[in-house]
RNA sequence: GGGCGUGUAGCUCAGUAGGAUAGAGCAUCGGAUUUCUAAUCCGAGGGUCGGGGGUUCGAGUCCCUCCACGCCUGCCA
């Protein structure tokens, strides 16, 4: 409804400028003047347009004043300032559109093309998750929350890199440091009192304690490398074991967190289909990449780098140009190539297909698959992407370009285009934070704003042991504040208020910032948090509940059918009408602004809206009082703004992955 | 050396492809409703938007330059 009104005026806009100066412009960018009084929506073209058409913008503007109207939704336009164009909403006709259920936007922008591809998560299965790894889920998973709200459909898949170097570090820990083998491993896995990724975490760690101070020991990784890459052998069957393993805990972890997947891809899978021997012929027939006979990177073939578009790469004295090297001179291939192949299948360009067999079930029945050997007839047609994002972390942006080099080199301009790196920056530690974790800093350590996390040393804040520290504080707020006496519901909305608080802390901040994390700050569940949004919700529900009791038959859901239009017209233009205005308006733009974040790849634009929702009805929640309003049309008229808002920051908080408990 | 990113209040960060008076949370201080439960609200202090040039009617935002910090620049991922 909203949106439909902007677009229109804009468009009209570019019309009158058409019919009076006969120019031919594209829709100008509108601007929000800085109150309502002002108006609530504005067009600054007329000053650009000044120079051109040699008459002050002011003019320029009166003239056009004239021809925008009559316009729907619009009840007033004005020319303000030096010349902005104001535009004065019809607050009624907004105030009782929102009221309609929000239908499917049309099918525009990337929702024209395709499916959409999210690739999130894609932790190497070999321990336990932390923290970076839940801002990539949480990303991710949020990011595809906006993209299926504006109609697009996705497939969400997480690649699982079964048959890498972190998994191979595990398998020499097992079977070297523990001399432990299958059957060994697999009684660890089944002990109830150990967290097997857990184990992992501490046993990755011993294991590169054990490689620094071994002479040979990194000829144990290479060695169980290349078993895990050919797929054969104990080690081989460790691999896959502990990898299967970790995956399942994963899952397990982000689905406290609300976060889901469509379908595991696996490295091993690749391998074994041979996708990167096809990419590989086609990368060579089309030049894309070529043997190297001499010079240091002998025996290798490369991908020149020129055509990156990052300009002249070139180093003119040594002559040498700037390339990656694609397959090693021992013959195996690097990951960067078997990530152009798993991308080329993406989009359909290799010209075959996995087969796929279900994994796991989450409590609902939704099914998660992956891809295996032995393929399920009635799986899913996954891949064939249209348009494809890859949450993965902004150091390894110079990777992912090279995937996007090699689309064009194939001559995939369009697909090319369509690939798209959803670069973030990773999670470290506040100096203090380290120290509590029991790291020995240096003076100058204390004084660098954040501490990186370290697998290989085993420092870092694991996943669930964040969400449980949450759980226990949200469980303690909520017994002291003796809601309920009922445990379910007590620990539901301790779960909830923990994951709000932990999802809301990881989307705040945008993605290109580092996130120096802090206990303090990730376990505050007052100002602006997760907890704050949530009892925002919860307070528009207690009006109602309250309300109910003096009114058994009272159902916000056909609140609009009591308010008139002409009731609507006289609240929203009378004494308070701008206070109730500017939260209308404020609930009215949630489908703007998760446009905005899906064009700007950015989900903390629609948290930073959820905070500013929020903030505004408890500011109007304190203004007025609902239950003991004497008017009962006025009464009606706040309950079903109590109700505008309700809906709009509950479907806002749902984009965020948060959940809303009963009572706060 | 090159590429990318960051730099805004004491701290942590927003600032909508240039627009009207630079905002929020935390922290500090001072207030509010014996209620629709205070996980709340209101107010105060606090800013050379890293420095310097430039473009423009208009720059926190665009261009140039310099500075600081971080990441990448592996036959690791």
């Amino acid at each position: 409804m909203y949106l439909e009104i902007q677009r229109e005026i804009l468009a009209r806009f570019v019309g009158a400028i058409q019919e009076v100066f006969g120019l031919k412009i594209d829709a100008p960018v509108p601007d929000f003047p800085p109150s309502v009084e002002m108006g609530d929506l504005s067009i600054a073209a007329c000053f650009e347009l000044a120079k051109q058409l040699r008459q002050s913008p002011r003019k320029i503007a009166e003239q056009l004043v004239a021809r925008l109207l009559p316009l729907p939704g619009v009840e007033r336009v004005s020319v303000a300032g030096g010349g902005y164009i104001n535009f004065y909403l019809d607050r009624a006709q907004v105030a009782s559109g929102l009221f309609r259920p929000r239908t499917s936007p049309p099918k525009h922008g990337i929702a024209a093309k395709g499916k959409v591809l999210v690739e999130h998560t894609s932790i190497n299965p070999n321990k336990a998750a932390h923290i970076g790894h839940l801002r990539n889920a949480v990303l991710g998973d949020t990011f595809v929350r906006l993209l299926r709200f504006r109609g697009n459909p996705v497939e969400i898949q997480n690649y699982i890199d079964n048959t890498g170097v972190q998994v191979a570090d595990v398998v020499v820990g097992f079977v070297h440091l523990e001399k432990k083998g299958l059957e060994d491993i697999r009684k660890l896995i089944q002990d109830p009192f150990i967290r097997f990724d857990y184990y992992c975490w501490d046993l990755y760690a011993r294991v590169f304690q054990y490689y620094a101070e071994a002479e040979d020991a990194l000829a144990l990784r290479a060695e169980a490398l290349k078993a895990i890459e050919e797929g054969h052998g104990e080690m081989a069957a460790i691999a896959d074991l502990v990898s299967t393993a970790i995956v399942r805990k994963h899952l397990e972890t982000m689905e406290r967190i609300n976060v889901r997947y469509d379908l595991l891809v696996e490295e091993s899978e690749i391998l074994r289909l041979e996708f990167w021997e096809y990419a590989f012929e086609v990368l060579k027939q089309s030049g894309a990449i070529r043997y190297e006979e001499s010079g240091k990177n002998a025996g290798c073939w490369v991908m020149g780098l020129a055509e990156a578009g990052n300009g002249e790469t070139t180093d003119e004295e040594s002559g040498s140009e700037d390339v990656k090297i694609i397959v090693r001179s021992n013959g195996t291939v690097t990951y960067v190539g078997k990530d152009i192949a798993y991308h080329l299948w993406k989009f359909a360009l290799l010209g075959r297909d996995f087969g796929y067999q279900r994994f796991h079930r989450y409590a609902d029945g939704q099914p998660v698959w992956r891809t295996a050997p032995d393929a399920a007839a009635e799986a899913p047609a996954f891949g064939r992407g249209a348009v494809a994002y890859s949450v993965i972390d902004t150091r390894q942006s110079y990777l992912q370009s090279i995937v996007a080099t090699a689309f064009r080199a194939l001559g995939f301009q369009e697909e090319a285009a369509n690939l798209h790196h959803f670069a973030y920056e990773v999670v470290g530690l506040s100096p203090r934070c380290a120290e509590e974790m029991g790291l020995a800093l240096t003076a100058a350590d204390r004084q660098r704003s954040y501490i990186e996390v370290s697998g290989r040393k085993g420092l870092g804040v694991k996943a669930d042991d964040l969400i449980n520290r949450l759980v226990e504080k949200a469980t303690q707020e909520v017994q002291a504040r003796q809601m309920t006496e009922d445990p379910a519901e007590q620990a539901a909305s301790a779960r909830m208020i923990a994951v709000g608080a932990l999802r809301y802390f990881l989307l705040k901040f945008s993605r290109r910032m580092i996130i120096a994390f802090d206990f303090k700050e990730a376990l505050a569940f007052e100002g602006e948090t997760g907890p704050y949004l949530q009892y925002s919700v919860v307070r528009a529900r207690n009006i109602f509940r309250k309300f109910q009791e003096s009114h058994p038959d009272f159902n916000p859901q056909r609140l609009g059918e009591l308010v008139s239009a002409n009731q609507l017209k006289m609240f929203l233009g009378g004494k308070d009408g701008e206070a109730f205005w500017e939260l209308i308006l404020l609930a009215a733009q949630l489908e703007m602004v998760a446009d905005q974040a899906i064009a700007a790849a950015e989900p903390a634009v629609v948290a930073k809206y959820a905070f500013r929702l929020a903030q505004a009805f408890n500011n109007f929640y304190h203004r007025y009082r609902i239950l003991s309003e004497a008017d009962p049309a006025r009464q009606n008229f706040l309950l079903y703004l109590v109700h505008l808002v309700n809906e709009s920051l509950t479907r806002t908080l749902d984009l965020l992955g948060i959940e809303v408990p009963e009572r706060m």
